[in-house]
DNA sequence: CTTGACTCCGTACTAAGGTACGGCATGTAG
DNA sequence: CTACATGCCGTACCTTAGTACGGAGTCAAG
């Protein structure tokens, strides 16, 4: 039983706030550490930290921009964009913008690749062996990258 | 100055492969322990490997893979769906379509964070101090993410 | 034939992103 | 009140994806 403070709310902890984020206890304590997000101080009465939920939305936004490929420095750069209360907005909007580039361009290419896989399952009969399903084909067909032609005659470069 | 041969042109050497491929030498070496890509045998009459366009448009696509988020691992999981001349198609095509499942989702979620960047964009006035714009609000709103919170009573709290 | 750039191969080290561990403090249940 | 789960904190360790290094061998030019 608590005295003060006695919303019964059931403080967001970390292990709570952890599961809620869907993250372990020590990607939190990670997190906290590398400065991705604040740590809450803990009551001066005593206790435990207790987590709010916009941290938690942080979180899992730090995990989404991760997994679609952006490093964690990066998300700290996406994160500042908003955590910063002094920069003025015309300087925010064009780091934003040079972000919804790489955003885009990133999108391009998956549609690249999302192509290429298609194309594989439409080339494929359904059944028997393969040995021509070749997403790399496809996928330089449908990318490109500079590539080779294959038996062209390929000189140059000496050294 | 080289030699007039037409058929044969300066063997693609690891270093070359490398410079074409936009990786370095050591990378190469990298990709060949862990099998992502086969290791050209060298010649019987001895010397140097030489390296396929084939193997260099595999390594672009390890690296253009991998930049949008899959894992290595990941990786080998697509080369294999066109590297395995057993497999039947039918299995093929089903992993092709769960990759292809997880390239689409992935899309979306980069609409997502493309969406709430243009919206940071667009709320911004241009000019002045900010402080309500907050990707993650729009992000979450954009996107969501296990919006479950049981009987949150936190709203605003701590700043 | 010598030089120098490059290959080959093994081992070692690094950086990013976590994970685990040990010891003590502190809330909550029985 | 006591047990026990969980919080707190620092340090150590792990995995993934390379990089670097050292001491050979090899090729192509001068």
């Amino acid at each position: 039983m608590r005295s003060q403070n006695s919303t019964r709310s059931t403080a967001t902890t970390i292990g709570k706030a952890a599961k809620l984020a869907g993250v372990g206890v020590e990607t939190i304590r990670f997190y906290e550490r590398r400065g991705l997000i604040p740590q809450p101080l803990k009551p001066a009465s005593g206790g435990f930290r207790d987590y709010p939920p916009d941290t938690l939305a942080q979180i899992r936004f730090i995990r989404e921009a991760q997994e679609l490929g952006f490093s964690l420095a990066e998300v700290q750069d996406l994160l500042t964009l908003r955590a910063d209360p002094k920069a003025d907005c015309a300087q925010v909007q064009r780091r934003a913008e040079a972000k919804l580039a790489e955003v885009r361009n990133k999108i391009e290419r998956l549609q690249g690749i999302g192509t290429a896989l298609e194309r594989l399952i439409a080339a494929c009969p359904g059944k028997g062996a393969l040995g021509a399903c070749s997403i790399i084909e496809t996928l330089v067909a449908a990318t490109d990258g500079t590539s080779g032609q294959p038996n062209a005659d390929h000189k140059e470069n000496a050294r």
